[in-house]
DNA sequence: GATGAATGAGTCTTCATTCAT
DNA sequence: CATGAATGAAGACTCATTCAT
């Protein structure tokens, strides 16, 4: 599942470039860009009204495997064999779904303007809050990939690439510290992004799909001072990027 | 799924009171003791098999979706209709599965001896290799009974309350930490219980379950310097229990 | 099951009016006139086909348990699936057939012309002559219709729907003839009716279901003096309707 | 179904000589009397447990196709090959208790002692009560010897020996009035047996089964009327046996 | 004799996918 | 392109009957 960065400094806006989660040559079931421009308007219409569709299908089962096709193409208003028009498979479709998912999540927790002079702590901490409100939103959809990707292998490269790109900002901004020697040195940059993203992954999930029930603000201030002092941050330094 | 205590104080060891996991009354699709005392030895031991044949079908093909009771009787070496003499459902075989992987690893992380006059951290750091040894050894299952909790509400409940007996021996030691003026005051026992347990937890699912590589050494030096930086132990103390 | 009446003044064909059976609102597991009306022509007629083809093979099997679906496909000449894209269960197909059943039979009980001046026994005598016709060349759906009534008390109200056709015309004879004086006041019409019907009926269902051998002209003959000696019917008289 | 006689002139009382219908030699798959003899009192009283316990269960669900051997073994409170220590099938069960119940209503229907002197109206009268009342008690069980019967060719069999019963003694009454002078006829005496039983048989099932409202002395007094009526028995007239 | 665990053939039912119109 | 009827492989579940103890 997807992961909030201490820091996102991204100069790019993630609109400007093709997100590198789409077209990842890696990622084997999807339309190539070919397919998909040989599409008549009205069809890429169609396609995106099946996706929509089944976006609120799964939301609505909350599992993949109990997602009919029948449930998706009642939910989009089309025909059955329309379905099979423009995808394949139910794993394609899905996967299609889950990068358009992970986009949204990657944009949403990206590319907001950074107020400078801003110190390091708050940074933090409205990086965490951003990436909860994230995930409550996306909450549903993560869980099934979840599943997805227990099930089938194609996702879990997609799972752990969703993941990377909010380990990597974090490694970025840790390594860098680490130069300006600012970093514990007892810590491994890498597995320390990992795991600070493990917990705030899995503490999302705990609390908007186990439902666990804690005080919004108890929480944050916690979450926010746990990573902090995790990494040794220097509370009242700002940082200017 | 479960997860370490920075400090597991039991007094007791496991093996001489029932774990709380299996006799929990509130667990629903559980055979009653009653049904289960009915019985014979010779039907005791068939059930038994069961469980054990489920625990390598589903190990095998790592998805719950996807075991058929037909791998587990088969892997079982008994007759299709077996299964439903015990069983109603693949979900309730799977519950009474679930449980007792849930209880062996309480057992294998609470029944160490502890070295008395340890440090803080060695035991931090003691409490996590244990827990990345168990997590390791049932990973395939861990991550099946996530699937399970993802599928059926049932089993929610069941995912909460696994993670719990790790949580709250965190909370009692947070708390008594904080009684003695150790603990620092920004963060709430509660939520950082579970945020630590979901660092592990995800930490090892991406480890074990995933497939990200991680140097063990490295892994673990880092992940108990995040430990005890996050919860701000100090680290030269000596405590003696 | 059906019945005789000892005289069918319909004014209306019974082509004329569809018939009441069909139409009837409290009849509960039968597709809504809404819902057929969805289906395709082709969609209509393999549903029809389904109904003809399960028609044989309850026949050819003679019981209602022993009839599987695979069967009905089978002698419909189409894919297991197909049955399920009609029909829910085996019941609701059922329903419908025997509903098809007892409006032919209905209709070849009432749209005979009658011939007026026919005196009454003569009457009687026709009408049971073609009420056993008709019973003879459905015996084997009519068996199984009471098997279904006996298995599911849902089909025991239709069961005794189709009966109340019969009974209901007798009814309304006896009636006529006891405010006309003729009629012999110790005798209930609705008990009488009900009685009578059941005579021809059973004994229909003793000669063609359970093959007790009776001689054609010997039985009608007996039947009908049977019937008009019950009734105390004036046999010399002539009515003109 | 069993039916009535209209007198019912047994001047051996039932009991005294073995019943017709459970050693007729036709009946296949009923135990020998030698292996019945073969069994120690305690074995014969178990078997007899397990007859009554199938009454009861296969009363309770109505249904010989959903009436399992668990059901019955559960009802006797034995254990399950217990059942097959003493019967090949169910459906050799089954057959000896229809043919116990046959039994019963012969000897309820038969054995009373009939005063001299009532006239043949009054007589059949009651015996066509003593049939009421008899199906009534009776009825459960005798809807499922018709399902029975429409399911295997055996029990066809018994279906109609049981009628047969009540079928000859009309017979016989009427042929001995037809010596007498006394018979219409135009009445074949063993068609009009069949039918009248017919008529009561159906009315019963009608009535108790499928529970068609009747109000009792209304019926009653229909029925006999309908009855000599038909027959046109000399209603005044006082016959002595 | 009694017991009840074990057996597995027989059915029902679902649903992703194909294909004729 | 769109349609939706048709397909059939896959899997769950039942229950009469057998058999070792």
């Amino acid at each position: 599942m997807p992961m909030p960065q201490a820091e996102g400094a991204e100069p790019e806006s993630a609109e400007a470039r093709p997100s590198p989660l789409l077209t990842d040559p890696e990622l084997p079931p999807s339309r190539s860009e070919d397919a998909l421009s040989a599409l008549s308007p009205k069809g890429l219409r169609t396609r995106q009204r099946l996706i929509d569709g089944a976006r609120r299908a799964f939301e609505k089962s909350g599992s993949y495997a109990d997602t009919r096709i029948s449930d998706i193409v009642e939910e989009t208003g089309c025909a059955y064999g329309t379905f099979y028009t423009y995808f394949d498979t139910k794993e394609q479709l899905f996967y299609e779904l889950a990068v358009d998912v992970a986009n949204e999540m990657y944009r949403e927790n990206a590319s907001r303007a950074r107020a400078y002079g801003e110190d390091l702590v708050a940074r933090i901490d409205s990086g965490l809050r951003q990436f909860l409100r994230s995930y409550r939103e996306h909450a549903a959809i993560l869980m099934i990939i979840d599943q997805a990707a227990a099930l089938y292998p194609d996702f879990r490269g997609l799972r752990r690439r969703i993941r990377d790109v909010f380990v990597e900002r974090n490694v970025a901004n840790f390594e860098r510290w680490s130069e300006d020697g600012w970093f514990d040195p007892a810590i491994d940059p890498v597995v320390a992004a990992h795991a600070l993203v493990s917990m705030i992954d899995n503490f999302s999930y705990l609390w908007f799909v186990l439902g666990e029930p804690f005080e919004e603000e108890k929480a944050l201030a916690t979450l926010t001072r746990l990573w902090t002092n995790a990494l040794a941050v220097p509370v009242t330094e700002t940082v200017a990027d």
